[in-house]
DNA sequence: GTCTATACCCAGATAGAC
DNA sequence: GTCTATCTGGGTATAGAC
């Protein structure tokens, strides 16, 4: 299964190829972002991309593939939106997933996917997070890792319960929250 | 489909029912707790307890109800074992997740269903986390509940980071920044 | 009330034609 | 590179034997 399915040495696709890769990932992405908690199936994701699930599973090979190219997109995207060094743009990119409950679902689906090293979300996740504590640790340079740590699990602990209930008001409390952790109030 | 196929109200079932009911729900905690992924099918469930998908079925009306009820097991088990109204009893139970793996990687599974209200772990997360956020107030009679529910997000999401890096100390980190959020050390 | 056998359906994956 | 057709695996519904 495992063939080298993702060379990243250079192009070694067509313009067309590379093309309908970016318009397929482009409807993935929105199908998500649109849809309630259950997620779109592989079909309609094909159906909006104007192209068969065949056609889907060749440019990625397996629709877990398919899911972590989508949240890999979603985090360049927001990296670009928004200045992530700062604790007003972590928490504006925080609050826009609230808008996007589709997302937050898959975001979550895949963190409890990559539980199996074999899992395409293990090596993202890992990655994702290292990035995560990493842009935390610049709003306090004096804090220990376990506490930045900290405050990027209750991030992830309050996304969990908020799909269940959204009502909650994640951004808010991560505001309140990650000051007392890092003792930035000292 | 959701007929009264749980009626509470005294024992309906038959000796024999019962204790293959609970034959099965054993069956299913140890298939769990060792399966990749996917988690085991039906199959290897009803197999290891000796009966049919559909024996299982008819004992717990649907996967995902037979996994809600593993579950709900769990959280008898863990009140009955531990003394959950001090903050040592509550990290013991957290310390007791750690050796149980498949067990913690359903309870995030289902954390992550429970996004769907019509799907039957959505009342069973709801009516835990009502209780786990009940068990942390005693703690702090004087914090207020946001910050409760901080401490079992967080609860949350170090379990959720753990499933994939077991490396990481979760009753260790519970114990530093529990004092912390509800400003135990003022 | 307990359980089996069987048939069904859905969704992802695969093979090969074009 | 993309389709059509097919396969497979897994959960579920039903009927009826015990």
């Amino acid at each position: 299964m495992t063939e080298g399915s993702d060379r990243v040495t250079s192009r070694r696709r067509s313009p067309k190829g590379a093309a309908r890769r970016s318009a397929i990932l482009e409807a993935a992405l929105k199908a998500y972002a649109t849809s309630d908690r259950l997620g779109p199936r592989l079909r309609d994701i094909a159906e909006a991309a104007g192209v068969t699930e065949a056609g889907v599973l060749h440019h990625f090979g397996s629709k877990d593939e398919l899911f972590v190219a989508i949240l890999s997109r979603r985090d360049e995207d927001a990296a670009a939106l928004h200045d992530l060094s700062t604790a007003e743009g972590q928490n504006a990119y925080l609050a826009e997933t609230t808008t996007t409950p589709g997302l937050t679902k898959l975001f979550v689906d895949m963190s409890a996917a990559a539980a199996d090293p074999a899992h395409p979300a293990h090596t993202f996740m890992a990655e994702h997070r290292a990035a995560v504590v990493s842009v935390i640790a610049r709003l306090a340079p004096d804090a220990d890792i376990e506490a930045v740590e900290a405050v990027a699990a209750l991030a992830e602990g309050l996304q969990l319960q908020w799909i269940s209930d959204p009502s909650i008001d994640v951004a808010g409390r991560m505001r309140r929250f990650t000051t007392i952790l890092l003792e930035l109030d000292r």
